[in-house]
DNA sequence: CCATCTATCTTGTCATCGTCAAGATGCAGG
DNA sequence: CCTGCATCTTGACGATGACAAGATAGATGG
């Protein structure tokens, strides 16, 4: 009877590190930042208050935690949106800025946590590997419009990552932030403005016809 | 002698909200956000635990106030920055670009914090209003940009602001959270790489020479 | 099979914090 | 003078992060 029942409480959980990852992520998007806290974490999973604390020692540490999850599960998403369009760079560039700000629509406060530089534990190897791995993903995206506009020089391409992350970065703070004042903006006819990063980076150079 | 004491402790604190809020953005910058609390902030400035509550409300309130008047001074940082160069619309706009930068790197935490969605009462007036007119500046800061491209439909006008203000906005962030590897990044190597937006923006039409 | 070791989890405790309620103070206006 | 009211204080309660010490159970080695 008690031996199969895998509800029961037990002293030893077998698992707690990634439920209390899981349940974390959930309340983190559920109820906001500040109200994520060890302890109301340790009732949500029915633990004693301070079993979190084992695994990641500080509020900082869980933090920490999930932000690392958060930059392994962005870099797929990247990576997914980037081998969706491998021809034409201008498509490839626009499915990677609507995966990025995808991911952060998805799931705002992690997306804010994860690039916030004062509530992280930033010596954390794991959250150095994570974050890593999503910024060289960005880098790569960013290549087709390197090649398209003849950039060799390692400075000049790393000025073109900075432009474009800056940019679908901006746009990814500013849209969960609600600052965008309009609706989902006619695509075509702003194309057709000039006002779209990809747009003016994939333009004929002044001088051609 | 105590009638002329100014530093005497008083019951009635006479400009305790101000008081307060001085030394809540230099507490913010100092001790980071997660360490702006109503207590320490009443102990900073000599004054019950439960003072500043009265002017406050909740702990939202305070940062609320203190996001107000950061909007203050950011819309006027970008309307001095405006006023610079009033004829040359590249330096027009990267001046503009450089003191959004500035505000945001003298005060990352502050910074960080008027964009918050989760952190702030958006249903403040004071908040609303200050927000507002700072952004009324950014828009104003746009306008040359959007004469040059003969833009006049208020979509367009309206992308293109999202569109500058989205760039500067995510370089603002990614500087504050340390993720732009390079050094300052020679300026003039890089406007001739076409990395820069203005540059994008204000680049000759294809088709011209 | 049993003893020991160690990671895992619990219980207890303390200082700090946000928030509310009730009271004290002193300025301002009648 | 004195009454009203904004301002500030005192006191209290529940929740939280952090730490220390103990209990438990699976793993290891004899």
């Amino acid at each position: 009877m008690t031996g199969g029942d895998s509800t029961a409480p037990r002293y030893h959980h077998g698992d707690l590190r990634n439920a209390l990852v899981d349940a974390g992520l959930a309340m983190l998007e559920r109820d906001g930042l500040s109200a994520l806290s060890l302890r109301a974490l340790a009732a949500s999973v029915g633990v004693s208050h301070a079993a979190p604390a084992h695994h990641f020692g500080t509020l900082e540490g869980l933090r920490t935690a999930l932000a690392t999850v958060g930059f392994t599960r962005f870099e797929a998403v990247l990576r997914e949106a980037g081998e969706a369009a491998p021809t034409d760079p201008l498509a490839h560039m626009r499915a990677a800025e609507q995966a990025y700000l995808g991911f952060a629509r998805a799931q705002p406060i992690l997306f804010r946590l994860m690039f916030s530089a004062g509530l992280l534990d930033w010596t954390d190897v794991a959250l150095q590997q994570s974050s890593g791995e999503a910024r060289r993903q960005l880098s790569d995206l960013c290549s087709p419009a390197a090649a398209y506009r003849g950039l060799d020089d390692p400075a000049a391409r790393l000025a073109l990552e900075h432009l474009v992350w800056s940019t679908v970065h901006g746009r990814a703070h500013l849209a969960i932030d609600d600052k965008l004042d309009a609706a989902p903006e006619d695509a075509r006819a702003l194309q057709a403005a000039g006002c779209d990063l990809a747009a003016l980076l994939f333009a004929p150079p002044a001088g051609t016809r």
